[in-house]
DNA sequence: ACTCAACATTGAAAAAATTAAATTCAGCGA
DNA sequence: TCGCTGAATTTAATTTTTTCAATGTTGAGT
Protein backbone atom coordinates (compact mmCIF):
# COMPACT_ATOMS: atom_id res chain seq x y z
CA UNK A 1 0.00 0.00 0.00
CA UNK A 2 1.61 3.46 -0.65
CA UNK A 3 1.69 6.38 1.37
CA UNK A 4 -0.79 9.22 1.04
CA UNK A 5 -0.24 12.60 2.45
CA UNK A 6 -3.03 14.56 3.49
CA UNK A 7 -2.00 17.91 3.15
CA UNK A 8 -5.25 20.09 4.50
CA UNK A 9 -8.37 18.86 6.05
CA UNK A 10 -11.23 21.50 6.32
CA UNK A 11 -14.40 21.21 8.04
CA UNK A 12 -17.35 22.13 5.93
CA UNK A 13 -16.50 23.72 2.18
CA UNK A 14 -14.79 27.12 2.74
CA UNK A 15 -11.67 26.33 1.03
CA UNK A 16 -13.87 25.30 -2.25
CA UNK A 17 -14.65 29.27 -2.78
CA UNK A 18 -11.05 29.87 -3.59
CA UNK A 19 -9.90 26.73 -5.12
CA UNK A 20 -7.70 26.93 -8.16
CA UNK A 21 -9.82 25.37 -10.58
CA UNK A 22 -13.33 25.85 -9.50
CA UNK A 23 -14.60 26.87 -12.61
CA UNK A 24 -13.81 22.97 -13.65
CA UNK A 25 -14.62 21.46 -10.40
CA UNK A 26 -18.43 19.79 -9.56
CA UNK A 27 -19.47 23.13 -7.39
CA UNK A 28 -18.73 25.08 -9.41
CA UNK A 29 -22.08 26.95 -9.94
CA UNK A 30 -23.18 26.11 -6.52
CA UNK A 31 -24.07 29.56 -4.23
CA UNK A 32 -21.94 30.42 -1.58
CA UNK A 33 -25.17 29.75 1.06
CA UNK A 34 -25.40 26.23 -0.14
CA UNK A 35 -22.15 25.77 1.27
CA UNK A 36 -22.24 27.74 4.36
CA UNK A 37 -25.07 24.80 5.09
CA UNK A 38 -22.86 21.59 4.53
CA UNK A 39 -20.73 21.22 7.21
CA UNK A 40 -19.04 17.91 6.14
CA UNK A 41 -15.26 17.58 5.31
CA UNK A 42 -14.36 17.95 1.77
CA UNK A 43 -10.51 16.76 2.00
CA UNK A 44 -7.84 17.83 -0.23
CA UNK A 45 -5.20 14.92 -0.89
CA UNK A 46 -2.33 14.53 -2.40
CA UNK A 47 -1.48 11.17 -3.91
CA UNK A 48 2.18 9.42 -4.91
CA UNK A 49 2.24 7.59 -8.13
CA UNK A 50 0.79 4.22 -8.11
CA UNK A 51 -1.78 4.88 -5.48
CA UNK A 52 -5.13 3.24 -5.46
CA UNK A 53 -8.01 5.42 -5.02
CA UNK A 54 -10.33 2.26 -5.28
CA UNK A 55 -10.14 -1.12 -6.66
CA UNK A 56 -12.90 -3.05 -9.19
CA UNK A 57 -15.58 -4.51 -6.86
CA UNK A 58 -15.11 -1.45 -4.03
CA UNK A 59 -18.16 0.69 -2.65
CA UNK A 60 -17.03 3.84 -1.67
CA UNK A 61 -18.23 6.80 -0.01
CA UNK A 62 -16.12 9.52 -2.05
CA UNK A 63 -16.25 10.96 -5.33
CA UNK A 64 -13.22 12.37 -6.47
CA UNK A 65 -12.08 15.69 -8.14
CA UNK A 66 -8.88 15.09 -10.25
CA UNK A 67 -7.15 18.74 -9.01
CA UNK A 68 -3.39 18.07 -10.84
CA UNK A 69 -1.93 14.76 -12.20
CA UNK A 70 -3.17 11.93 -14.37
CA UNK A 71 -5.75 9.15 -13.07
CA UNK A 72 -5.99 5.43 -15.09
CA UNK A 73 -9.30 4.00 -15.38
CA UNK A 74 -8.92 -0.04 -16.05
CA UNK A 75 -10.79 -2.94 -16.11
CA UNK A 76 -9.85 -6.46 -15.61
CA UNK A 77 -10.67 -9.51 -17.14
CA UNK A 78 -11.59 -12.62 -16.44
CA UNK A 79 -8.36 -14.17 -17.83
CA UNK A 80 -6.18 -12.03 -16.52
CA UNK A 81 -5.92 -9.16 -18.89
CA UNK A 82 -6.21 -5.66 -18.26
CA UNK A 83 -7.51 -2.74 -20.67
CA UNK A 84 -7.44 0.78 -19.52
CA UNK A 85 -10.60 2.63 -20.73
CA UNK A 86 -9.92 5.88 -19.78
CA UNK A 87 -7.19 8.48 -18.27
CA UNK A 88 -8.63 11.74 -16.21
CA UNK A 89 -7.15 14.32 -15.83
CA UNK A 90 -7.44 18.14 -14.62
CA UNK A 91 -11.49 18.77 -13.86
CA UNK A 92 -12.46 15.50 -14.34
CA UNK A 93 -14.75 13.65 -11.69
CA UNK A 94 -13.93 9.75 -10.60
CA UNK A 95 -16.45 7.79 -8.82
CA UNK A 96 -19.38 8.70 -10.17
CA UNK A 97 -20.90 5.33 -9.98
CA UNK A 98 -20.40 5.00 -6.55
CA UNK A 99 -23.10 7.70 -6.41
CA UNK A 100 -25.82 5.63 -7.54
CA UNK A 101 -25.11 3.31 -4.99
CA UNK A 102 -23.42 0.87 -7.78
CA UNK A 103 -19.95 -0.82 -7.11
CA UNK A 104 -17.13 0.52 -9.20
CA UNK A 105 -16.36 -1.77 -12.46
CA UNK A 106 -12.77 -0.41 -12.65
CA UNK A 107 -9.57 0.35 -10.66
CA UNK A 108 -8.82 4.05 -10.36
CA UNK A 109 -4.82 4.54 -10.29
CA UNK A 110 -2.42 7.10 -10.16
CA UNK A 111 0.27 8.14 -13.33
CA UNK A 112 2.15 10.89 -11.73
CA UNK A 113 1.77 12.85 -8.64
CA UNK A 114 -1.98 13.61 -8.40
CA UNK A 115 -4.08 16.13 -6.22
CA UNK A 116 -7.39 15.52 -5.69
CA UNK A 117 -10.82 16.98 -3.89
CA UNK A 118 -12.21 13.85 -2.04
CA UNK A 119 -16.14 14.65 -1.21
CA UNK A 120 -18.02 12.37 0.35
CA UNK A 121 -21.09 10.85 -1.54
CA UNK A 122 -23.17 12.70 1.18
CA UNK A 123 -22.04 15.77 0.75
CA UNK A 124 -23.03 15.46 -3.34
CA UNK A 125 -26.28 14.15 -2.58
CA UNK A 126 -27.94 16.48 -0.19
CA UNK A 127 -26.59 19.56 -2.59
CA UNK A 128 -28.16 17.53 -5.24
CA UNK A 129 -31.62 17.40 -3.35
CA UNK A 130 -31.74 21.48 -3.77
CA UNK A 131 -29.22 22.42 -6.01
CA UNK A 132 -30.39 22.51 -9.89
CA UNK A 133 -27.03 23.58 -11.02
CA UNK A 134 -25.22 20.59 -9.79
CA UNK A 135 -27.56 18.66 -11.29
CA UNK A 136 -26.68 20.60 -14.11
CA UNK A 137 -23.17 19.83 -13.52
CA UNK A 138 -23.67 15.81 -12.62
CA UNK A 139 -25.41 15.47 -15.83
CA UNK A 140 -22.66 17.14 -17.89
CA UNK A 141 -19.71 15.02 -16.10
CA UNK A 142 -21.29 11.83 -17.19
CA UNK A 143 -21.57 13.66 -20.42
CA UNK A 144 -18.18 14.36 -21.01
CA UNK A 145 -17.15 10.87 -19.13
CA UNK A 146 -19.50 8.89 -22.10
CA UNK A 147 -17.87 11.35 -24.99
CA UNK A 148 -14.74 10.52 -23.78
CA UNK A 149 -15.22 6.95 -23.75
CA UNK A 150 -16.37 7.04 -27.34
CA UNK A 151 -13.17 8.95 -27.86
CA UNK A 152 -11.02 6.21 -26.45
CA UNK A 153 -12.76 3.57 -28.56
CA UNK A 154 -12.40 5.41 -32.08
CA UNK A 155 -9.18 7.16 -31.40
CA UNK A 156 -7.39 4.92 -29.51
CA UNK A 157 -8.28 1.42 -29.80
CA UNK A 158 -8.54 1.76 -34.17
CA UNK A 159 -6.03 1.60 -36.66
CA UNK A 160 -2.31 0.28 -36.70
CA UNK A 161 -0.11 0.32 -33.53
CA UNK A 162 1.87 3.18 -34.74
CA UNK A 163 -1.04 5.65 -35.40
CA UNK A 164 -2.91 4.51 -31.94
CA UNK A 165 0.66 5.84 -30.01
CA UNK A 166 0.52 9.05 -31.79
CA UNK A 167 -2.77 9.68 -31.08
CA UNK A 168 -2.59 8.94 -27.28
CA UNK A 169 0.65 11.09 -27.58
CA UNK A 170 -1.92 13.85 -29.25
CA UNK A 171 -4.08 13.35 -26.38
CA UNK A 172 -1.83 13.28 -23.51
CA UNK A 173 -0.25 17.12 -25.32
CA UNK A 174 -3.54 18.39 -25.75
CA UNK A 175 -4.85 17.86 -22.24
CA UNK A 176 -1.44 18.69 -20.48
CA UNK A 177 -1.36 22.34 -18.62
CA UNK A 178 2.24 22.97 -20.00
CA UNK A 179 4.32 21.53 -23.14
CA UNK A 180 5.34 18.74 -21.66
CA UNK A 181 3.38 15.91 -20.74
CA UNK A 182 3.19 12.25 -18.05
CA UNK A 183 4.60 9.76 -20.71
CA UNK A 184 3.16 6.41 -19.29
CA UNK A 185 5.41 3.55 -19.10
CA UNK A 186 5.36 1.24 -22.15
CA UNK A 187 3.33 -1.19 -20.36
CA UNK A 188 0.42 1.38 -19.65
CA UNK A 189 0.22 2.73 -22.77
CA UNK A 190 0.19 -1.13 -24.70
CA UNK A 191 -2.86 -1.69 -21.94
CA UNK A 192 -4.37 1.77 -23.28
CA UNK A 193 -4.32 1.12 -26.99
CA UNK A 194 -4.79 -2.88 -26.72
CA UNK A 195 -1.66 -3.98 -28.29
CA UNK A 196 1.42 -5.20 -26.65
CA UNK A 197 4.07 -3.55 -24.77
CA UNK A 198 6.86 -4.08 -27.13
CA UNK A 199 4.38 -2.84 -30.01
CA UNK A 200 4.36 0.60 -28.06
CA UNK A 201 7.96 0.35 -27.31
CA UNK A 202 8.52 -0.04 -30.98
CA UNK A 203 6.46 3.12 -31.72
CA UNK A 204 7.59 5.33 -29.52
CA UNK A 205 11.18 4.65 -29.58
CA UNK A 206 10.83 5.49 -33.92
CA UNK A 207 9.16 8.61 -32.76
CA UNK A 208 11.96 9.25 -30.84
CA UNK A 209 14.58 8.60 -33.82
CA UNK A 210 12.98 10.87 -35.95
CA UNK A 211 12.71 13.52 -33.34
CA UNK A 212 9.23 13.81 -33.45
CA UNK A 213 8.77 12.60 -29.38
CA UNK A 214 12.12 14.36 -27.57
CA UNK A 215 11.94 12.98 -23.40
CA UNK A 216 12.42 15.52 -20.76
CA UNK A 217 13.36 14.26 -17.25
CA UNK A 218 12.12 10.67 -16.24
CA UNK A 219 8.39 10.33 -17.12
CA UNK A 220 7.88 13.56 -19.47
CA UNK A 221 8.12 14.46 -23.09
CA UNK A 222 7.08 16.92 -25.62
CA UNK A 223 6.31 16.41 -29.26
CA UNK A 224 6.53 18.12 -32.58
CA UNK A 225 2.59 18.57 -33.38
CA UNK A 226 2.74 19.46 -36.59
CA UNK A 227 5.10 16.68 -37.50
CA UNK A 228 3.29 13.91 -35.63
CA UNK A 229 -0.37 14.82 -36.91
CA UNK A 230 0.12 12.90 -40.20
CA UNK A 231 0.81 10.21 -38.30
CA UNK A 232 -2.19 10.28 -37.06
CA UNK A 233 -4.37 8.97 -39.75
CA UNK B 1 -33.96 9.21 -47.84
CA UNK B 2 -35.53 6.31 -45.77
CA UNK B 3 -38.96 5.82 -45.42
CA UNK B 4 -40.69 5.51 -41.93
CA UNK B 5 -44.00 4.86 -40.49
CA UNK B 6 -46.43 6.34 -37.95
CA UNK B 7 -48.20 3.36 -36.23
CA UNK B 8 -49.73 5.56 -33.62
CA UNK B 9 -49.33 9.35 -32.44
CA UNK B 10 -50.65 10.41 -29.13
CA UNK B 11 -51.79 13.98 -27.68
CA UNK B 12 -50.50 13.40 -24.36
CA UNK B 13 -49.16 10.74 -22.36
CA UNK B 14 -51.92 8.21 -22.03
CA UNK B 15 -50.34 5.55 -23.65
CA UNK B 16 -47.04 5.62 -21.41
CA UNK B 17 -48.64 3.50 -18.49
CA UNK B 18 -49.88 0.87 -20.88
CA UNK B 19 -46.84 0.53 -22.46
CA UNK B 20 -45.12 -3.14 -22.73
CA UNK B 21 -41.90 -2.04 -21.65
CA UNK B 22 -42.43 0.91 -19.64
CA UNK B 23 -40.62 -1.14 -16.60
CA UNK B 24 -37.14 -0.76 -18.77
CA UNK B 25 -38.30 2.93 -20.45
CA UNK B 26 -37.53 6.72 -18.97
CA UNK B 27 -40.85 7.13 -17.29
CA UNK B 28 -41.16 3.94 -15.50
CA UNK B 29 -41.29 5.52 -11.96
CA UNK B 30 -43.20 8.82 -12.66
CA UNK B 31 -46.54 9.21 -11.32
CA UNK B 32 -49.37 9.19 -13.21
CA UNK B 33 -50.46 13.01 -11.96
CA UNK B 34 -46.87 14.00 -13.71
CA UNK B 35 -48.42 12.68 -16.88
CA UNK B 36 -51.51 14.20 -16.85
CA UNK B 37 -50.07 18.09 -16.72
CA UNK B 38 -48.05 17.01 -20.12
CA UNK B 39 -49.30 17.34 -23.14
CA UNK B 40 -47.26 17.03 -25.57
CA UNK B 41 -46.91 14.33 -28.60
CA UNK B 42 -44.86 11.25 -27.23
CA UNK B 43 -44.81 9.57 -30.83
CA UNK B 44 -44.42 5.83 -31.43
CA UNK B 45 -42.97 4.96 -34.65
CA UNK B 46 -41.85 1.75 -36.24
CA UNK B 47 -38.41 2.18 -38.82
CA UNK B 48 -36.71 -0.32 -41.47
CA UNK B 49 -33.37 -0.95 -41.50
CA UNK B 50 -31.08 1.45 -42.09
CA UNK B 51 -32.87 4.38 -40.89
CA UNK B 52 -31.28 7.41 -39.69
CA UNK B 53 -32.51 8.10 -36.10
CA UNK B 54 -30.20 11.67 -36.27
CA UNK B 55 -26.30 12.10 -37.85
CA UNK B 56 -23.01 13.49 -36.18
CA UNK B 57 -23.37 17.47 -36.54
CA UNK B 58 -27.00 17.00 -35.81
CA UNK B 59 -29.22 19.03 -33.10
CA UNK B 60 -32.47 17.21 -32.36
CA UNK B 61 -35.27 18.30 -30.55
CA UNK B 62 -35.65 14.30 -29.45
CA UNK B 63 -34.71 11.79 -27.36
CA UNK B 64 -35.65 8.04 -28.02
CA UNK B 65 -36.41 5.19 -25.99
CA UNK B 66 -35.57 1.51 -28.02
CA UNK B 67 -39.04 -0.15 -27.95
CA UNK B 68 -37.54 -3.18 -29.80
CA UNK B 69 -35.08 -4.30 -32.53
CA UNK B 70 -30.84 -2.93 -32.47
CA UNK B 71 -29.54 0.20 -33.15
CA UNK B 72 -25.83 1.20 -34.51
CA UNK B 73 -24.20 4.70 -32.78
CA UNK B 74 -21.43 4.89 -35.29
CA UNK B 75 -18.62 7.73 -35.06
CA UNK B 76 -16.94 8.60 -38.60
CA UNK B 77 -13.35 10.14 -38.48
CA UNK B 78 -11.61 12.69 -40.53
CA UNK B 79 -9.78 10.25 -42.54
CA UNK B 80 -13.62 8.33 -43.53
CA UNK B 81 -12.81 5.61 -41.16
CA UNK B 82 -15.63 4.73 -38.96
CA UNK B 83 -15.91 2.87 -36.01
CA UNK B 84 -19.07 1.81 -34.49
CA UNK B 85 -19.20 2.61 -30.74
CA UNK B 86 -21.94 1.12 -29.48
CA UNK B 87 -25.08 -1.05 -30.19
CA UNK B 88 -28.49 -0.10 -28.07
CA UNK B 89 -31.34 -2.48 -27.81
CA UNK B 90 -34.68 -2.93 -25.95
CA UNK B 91 -35.01 0.29 -22.95
CA UNK B 92 -31.89 1.99 -23.72
CA UNK B 93 -32.24 5.61 -24.36
CA UNK B 94 -30.43 7.38 -27.71
CA UNK B 95 -29.82 10.96 -28.07
CA UNK B 96 -28.53 11.85 -24.38
CA UNK B 97 -26.38 14.68 -24.88
CA UNK B 98 -29.35 16.40 -27.07
CA UNK B 99 -30.44 16.73 -23.52
CA UNK B 100 -27.44 19.14 -22.44
CA UNK B 101 -27.83 20.80 -25.90
CA UNK B 102 -25.18 19.47 -27.51
CA UNK B 103 -24.96 18.49 -31.03
CA UNK B 104 -24.79 14.59 -31.42
CA UNK B 105 -20.85 13.40 -31.64
CA UNK B 106 -22.23 9.92 -33.38
CA UNK B 107 -24.86 9.00 -36.27
CA UNK B 108 -27.43 6.81 -34.37
CA UNK B 109 -29.09 3.93 -37.44
CA UNK B 110 -31.38 1.55 -37.03
CA UNK B 111 -29.82 -1.80 -37.75
CA UNK B 112 -32.77 -3.85 -38.31
CA UNK B 113 -37.08 -3.26 -37.44
CA UNK B 114 -36.69 -0.49 -34.95
CA UNK B 115 -39.93 0.67 -32.86
CA UNK B 116 -38.94 3.69 -30.68
CA UNK B 117 -40.59 6.28 -28.28
CA UNK B 118 -39.51 9.60 -29.68
CA UNK B 119 -39.82 12.05 -26.77
CA UNK B 120 -38.84 15.65 -27.00
CA UNK B 121 -36.35 16.89 -25.17
CA UNK B 122 -39.06 19.42 -24.04
CA UNK B 123 -41.12 17.12 -21.94
CA UNK B 124 -38.16 15.58 -20.42
CA UNK B 125 -37.40 18.86 -19.52
CA UNK B 126 -40.50 20.14 -17.90
CA UNK B 127 -40.79 16.50 -16.29
CA UNK B 128 -37.48 16.60 -14.95
CA UNK B 129 -38.09 19.58 -13.28
CA UNK B 130 -40.41 19.01 -10.20
CA UNK B 131 -39.58 14.60 -10.46
CA UNK B 132 -36.84 13.30 -8.70
CA UNK B 133 -37.40 10.01 -10.01
CA UNK B 134 -36.60 11.46 -13.44
CA UNK B 135 -33.67 13.04 -12.13
CA UNK B 136 -32.80 9.33 -11.14
CA UNK B 137 -33.61 7.74 -14.26
CA UNK B 138 -31.75 9.86 -16.19
CA UNK B 139 -28.01 9.17 -13.94
CA UNK B 140 -29.20 6.29 -14.54
CA UNK B 141 -29.29 6.00 -18.07
CA UNK B 142 -26.22 7.78 -18.47
CA UNK B 143 -24.40 5.52 -16.15
CA UNK B 144 -25.70 2.16 -18.11
CA UNK B 145 -24.51 4.16 -21.25
CA UNK B 146 -20.44 4.13 -19.34
CA UNK B 147 -21.05 0.97 -18.36
CA UNK B 148 -21.59 -0.34 -21.55
CA UNK B 149 -18.83 1.67 -23.14
CA UNK B 150 -16.45 0.64 -21.13
CA UNK B 151 -17.62 -3.08 -21.92
CA UNK B 152 -17.47 -2.26 -25.27
CA UNK B 153 -13.61 -1.34 -24.91
CA UNK B 154 -12.24 -3.85 -22.57
CA UNK B 155 -14.72 -6.90 -24.43
CA UNK B 156 -14.59 -5.57 -28.06
CA UNK B 157 -11.53 -3.85 -28.60
CA UNK B 158 -9.36 -6.38 -27.04
CA UNK B 159 -7.70 -9.44 -28.14
CA UNK B 160 -7.46 -11.12 -31.76
CA UNK B 161 -9.91 -10.83 -34.18
CA UNK B 162 -11.65 -14.33 -33.38
CA UNK B 163 -11.99 -13.22 -29.49
CA UNK B 164 -13.50 -10.43 -30.48
CA UNK B 165 -16.21 -11.95 -32.95
CA UNK B 166 -16.66 -14.48 -30.60
CA UNK B 167 -17.80 -12.01 -27.31
CA UNK B 168 -19.89 -9.73 -30.19
CA UNK B 169 -21.76 -13.02 -30.70
CA UNK B 170 -22.33 -13.61 -26.90
CA UNK B 171 -23.17 -10.23 -26.42
CA UNK B 172 -25.77 -9.87 -29.35
CA UNK B 173 -26.96 -13.01 -27.57
CA UNK B 174 -27.30 -12.28 -24.70
CA UNK B 175 -29.45 -8.93 -25.15
CA UNK B 176 -31.65 -10.39 -27.51
CA UNK B 177 -34.93 -11.36 -26.22
CA UNK B 178 -35.25 -14.78 -27.72
CA UNK B 179 -33.25 -17.84 -28.58
CA UNK B 180 -31.85 -15.92 -31.78
CA UNK B 181 -30.39 -12.46 -32.19
CA UNK B 182 -29.33 -10.08 -35.16
CA UNK B 183 -26.59 -11.00 -36.94
CA UNK B 184 -24.86 -7.41 -38.49
CA UNK B 185 -23.55 -7.17 -41.95
CA UNK B 186 -19.33 -8.58 -41.89
CA UNK B 187 -18.91 -5.18 -43.00
CA UNK B 188 -20.97 -3.66 -39.63
CA UNK B 189 -19.44 -6.24 -37.53
CA UNK B 190 -15.35 -5.50 -38.82
CA UNK B 191 -17.38 -1.87 -37.86
CA UNK B 192 -17.55 -2.70 -34.10
CA UNK B 193 -14.92 -4.47 -33.69
CA UNK B 194 -12.04 -2.41 -35.25
CA UNK B 195 -10.99 -5.20 -37.75
CA UNK B 196 -11.72 -5.48 -41.11
CA UNK B 197 -14.52 -6.98 -42.99
CA UNK B 198 -12.48 -10.02 -44.55
CA UNK B 199 -11.47 -10.64 -40.78
CA UNK B 200 -15.04 -10.55 -39.43
CA UNK B 201 -16.30 -13.12 -42.34
CA UNK B 202 -13.31 -15.39 -41.69
CA UNK B 203 -14.05 -15.70 -38.05
CA UNK B 204 -17.89 -16.20 -38.41
CA UNK B 205 -17.13 -18.48 -41.30
CA UNK B 206 -14.96 -20.70 -38.83
CA UNK B 207 -17.71 -20.81 -36.01
CA UNK B 208 -20.28 -21.42 -38.85
CA UNK B 209 -18.54 -24.73 -40.01
CA UNK B 210 -17.77 -25.73 -36.68
CA UNK B 211 -21.22 -25.42 -35.82
CA UNK B 212 -21.41 -23.09 -33.31
CA UNK B 213 -23.24 -20.46 -34.94
CA UNK B 214 -26.19 -21.01 -36.93
CA UNK B 215 -27.77 -19.07 -39.23
CA UNK B 216 -31.59 -18.69 -38.90
CA UNK B 217 -33.50 -17.30 -42.00
CA UNK B 218 -31.77 -14.28 -43.02
CA UNK B 219 -30.16 -12.00 -40.73
CA UNK B 220 -30.62 -14.00 -37.80
CA UNK B 221 -28.78 -16.40 -35.81
CA UNK B 222 -28.32 -18.48 -32.50
CA UNK B 223 -25.17 -19.74 -31.01
CA UNK B 224 -23.80 -22.92 -29.10
CA UNK B 225 -22.86 -20.69 -25.54
CA UNK B 226 -20.91 -23.33 -24.07
CA UNK B 227 -19.19 -24.19 -27.19
CA UNK B 228 -18.63 -20.69 -27.97
CA UNK B 229 -17.49 -19.18 -24.55
CA UNK B 230 -13.90 -20.81 -24.56
CA UNK B 231 -13.26 -18.77 -27.89
CA UNK B 232 -13.51 -15.77 -26.09
CA UNK B 233 -11.10 -16.18 -24.16
C1' DA C 1 -35.32 -18.58 -65.29
C1' DC C 2 -32.30 -14.53 -65.87
C1' DT C 3 -29.93 -10.51 -64.30
C1' DC C 4 -28.31 -7.51 -61.14
C1' DA C 5 -26.53 -5.89 -56.91
C1' DA C 6 -25.25 -6.58 -52.42
C1' DC C 7 -23.18 -9.43 -49.34
C1' DA C 8 -20.26 -13.34 -47.98
C1' DT C 9 -16.55 -16.42 -48.51
C1' DT C 10 -12.06 -17.97 -49.77
C1' DG C 11 -7.04 -18.24 -50.98
C1' DA C 12 -2.50 -16.45 -51.57
C1' DA C 13 0.84 -12.97 -50.84
C1' DA C 14 2.30 -9.05 -48.22
C1' DA C 15 2.39 -6.45 -44.10
C1' DA C 16 2.10 -6.03 -39.36
C1' DA C 17 1.87 -7.59 -34.72
C1' DT C 18 3.08 -10.85 -31.21
C1' DT C 19 6.18 -13.82 -28.86
C1' DA C 20 10.42 -14.88 -26.73
C1' DA C 21 15.02 -14.07 -25.69
C1' DA C 22 18.85 -11.18 -25.33
C1' DT C 23 20.84 -6.59 -24.60
C1' DT C 24 21.35 -1.93 -23.08
C1' DC C 25 20.82 1.49 -19.78
C1' DA C 26 20.07 4.18 -15.52
C1' DG C 27 19.43 4.43 -10.78
C1' DC C 28 20.29 2.45 -6.24
C1' DG C 29 22.24 0.38 -2.24
C1' DA C 30 25.89 -2.41 -0.26
C1' DT D 1 32.88 0.55 -7.79
C1' DC D 2 30.14 -3.44 -8.24
C1' DG D 3 26.27 -5.90 -8.94
C1' DC D 4 21.33 -5.68 -8.78
C1' DT D 5 17.02 -4.36 -10.59
C1' DG D 6 13.44 -2.66 -13.51
C1' DA D 7 12.54 -0.41 -17.65
C1' DA D 8 13.31 0.11 -22.36
C1' DT D 9 14.99 -1.49 -26.44
C1' DT D 10 16.54 -4.69 -30.05
C1' DT D 11 16.42 -8.80 -32.74
C1' DA D 12 14.68 -12.85 -34.93
C1' DA D 13 11.19 -16.33 -35.43
C1' DT D 14 6.38 -17.06 -35.47
C1' DT D 15 1.65 -15.96 -35.85
C1' DT D 16 -2.00 -13.05 -37.11
C1' DT D 17 -4.09 -9.74 -39.82
C1' DT D 18 -4.65 -7.21 -43.85
C1' DT D 19 -4.77 -6.71 -48.66
C1' DC D 20 -6.17 -7.90 -53.04
C1' DA D 21 -8.57 -10.53 -56.18
C1' DA D 22 -11.59 -14.08 -57.38
C1' DT D 23 -15.54 -16.78 -56.51
C1' DG D 24 -20.06 -18.05 -54.24
C1' DT D 25 -24.55 -16.96 -52.46
C1' DT D 26 -28.88 -14.77 -52.04
C1' DG D 27 -33.04 -12.12 -52.89
C1' DA D 28 -35.50 -8.61 -55.59
C1' DG D 29 -37.14 -7.41 -59.74
C1' DT D 30 -38.02 -8.49 -64.58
Amino acid sequence: MKQKTIEQAWRGAERCKSCGIRHLALFADIPQESFDRIHLPIDDITFEPGHRLYLQGDDIPFVFTIRSGLVKLAQRMRNGDRRIVRVLGQGDLAGLEGLEGLPMDHDAITLDHVTVCRIPKSVVKSLRRDNPELHMALLQRWQSALSAANTWITQLSTGSSKKRVARLLMFLHERSVDDTFFLPTRDDMGAMLGITTESASKATAEFKRKGWLKTVGQNRACIDVDELAPACE
